[in-house]
DNA sequence: GAGTAGTGTTACTGACCGGTAACACTTTAA
DNA sequence: TTAAAGTGTTACCGGTCAGTAACACTACTC
């Protein structure tokens, strides 16, 4: 049960305030990041949090009133990087959904196949928070939700005959790649989701007449229910 | 943080070891079922467990040498209740790979919607248990292996072209389900798995000429590991 | 130069954690 | 009947947890 291990290294260096002129809150958010990734929310302490920031508990307590606050806020933190590397990984084909779709796949395998995976931050964190009131959760569900939206919406743009189903079904199968990830370092069964993506494109879009090469260009209003 | 409330009723009534003809090891092993599924891993103590169970933290260090040994025996326990499940949802449909594959869905589907789920204790746990030498963690590993292996068989038997693929989509589906499960009560994207399995399988097995019913008998051998 | 906001440091609280010692009692089986 | 196994009870260990008090220092701003 000795998750993390003493492997702080000198946080600040022999002088002090030497390098950091970064301010404390930032930095302790920064490495809380990486710790509540790496080990999980309840494996790390506040305290090893401000020493591997370089500094210490009260400092801690002076930027966030609670450690709870600091997982809601690392959780929102999650968030902004997370929709950043969404926007990018579709950004090139603007107007072709179905190659947004794609190309946002085959990025999500690649990231999570990396060395030092861990899956979804908010995947991981909501196992960790079940009570209905930590202030992490509501993070936590908002990005859900918005990543069902999208993923239904980028299916509507994509042409699907139903675009709620095949939206939530890419939902479930990047979720499912999330959590097989703790389980079966890179080569378990999320080297097939770029392949099954395609495969429940085709069987989702009515194939068109082979005039043109993309489906349809943007702001399709084709939804049905 | 304060996951567990203090909701214990009295674990044993009024008269000392009046109802509990039960094996401590036994009632313990229940009772930390019960509370690891509901809280985790982490959140629930050893003294709790006891306690609830109607005993004591000593006779708790009689019957486990230690926690950690008791989340792996948990796992384990864990294990035996899912392989049972697994094999009645499937039986009615011995021969019928195909229809096994989606029973065993539409089963998974209302067992995970229902309320009180908190998805798969596997994913769950190996959330909370990053460390590479837990206990727990083979246990974890051999069961997601195990279910691999099965939805693969199960997609070869059916029929499948490419059954690695098709098993391994499958796993996928279900897994996401179970960690969606998570963020989004009963009507989440979980819902549209029984209509996806369907999709993937009609995708996935070519159209036989429409003599036989079934396109395979099979003797159905457990998967290896 | 003065004031203030930010930061570091040490020491502390009360609660809980996993795990153990020692001893008394009850149930089971030979 | 007797011995052994199983169980209950109380008190304890060292460690860690989240969170706070009090005080000294630095750096930036007016």
């Amino acid at each position: 049960m000795n998750t993390m291990s003493k492997t702080l290294s000198t946080g600040s260096d022999t002088s002090a305030a030497a390098v950091p002129k970064v301010r404390v809150r930032d930095r302790i958010l920064d490495t809380a990041r990486g710790l509540f990734y790496r080990y999980g929310l309840r494996a790390v302490g506040v305290e090893a949090i401000a020493s591997e920031a370089g500094t210490n508990k009260m400092s801690f307590y002076r930027c966030f009133p609670s450690k709870d606050e600091l997982i809601a806020e690392y959780l929102r933190e999650q968030g902004r990087g997370y929709w950043d590397w969404w926007d990018a990984a579709i950004a090139p084909h603007a107007g072709d959904a179905r190659r947004q779709l794609e190309a946002l796949f085959d990025n999500y395998m690649t990231l999570t196949c990396k060395d030092g995976s861990r899956g979804c931050s908010f995947g991981n964190a909501v196992v960790e928070l079940p009570e209905g009131d930590h202030p992490g959760r509501r993070v936590i569900e908002q990005h859900k939700a918005e990543m069902r939206g999208r993923l239904r919406t980028l299916s509507s743009e994509a042409g699907a005959s139903d675009p709620e189903a095949l939206g939530d079904t890419l939902m479930l199968l990047m979720e499912g790649g999330y959590l097989t990830r703790l389980s079966f370092c890179s080569q378990g069964p999320i080297s097939v989701a770029g392949k099954a993506v395609r495969t429940l494109l085709n069987a989702h879009i009515p194939a068109v007449a082979p005039t043109a090469k993309t489906p349809r260009a943007a702001s399709p209003k084709r939804s049905k229910a």
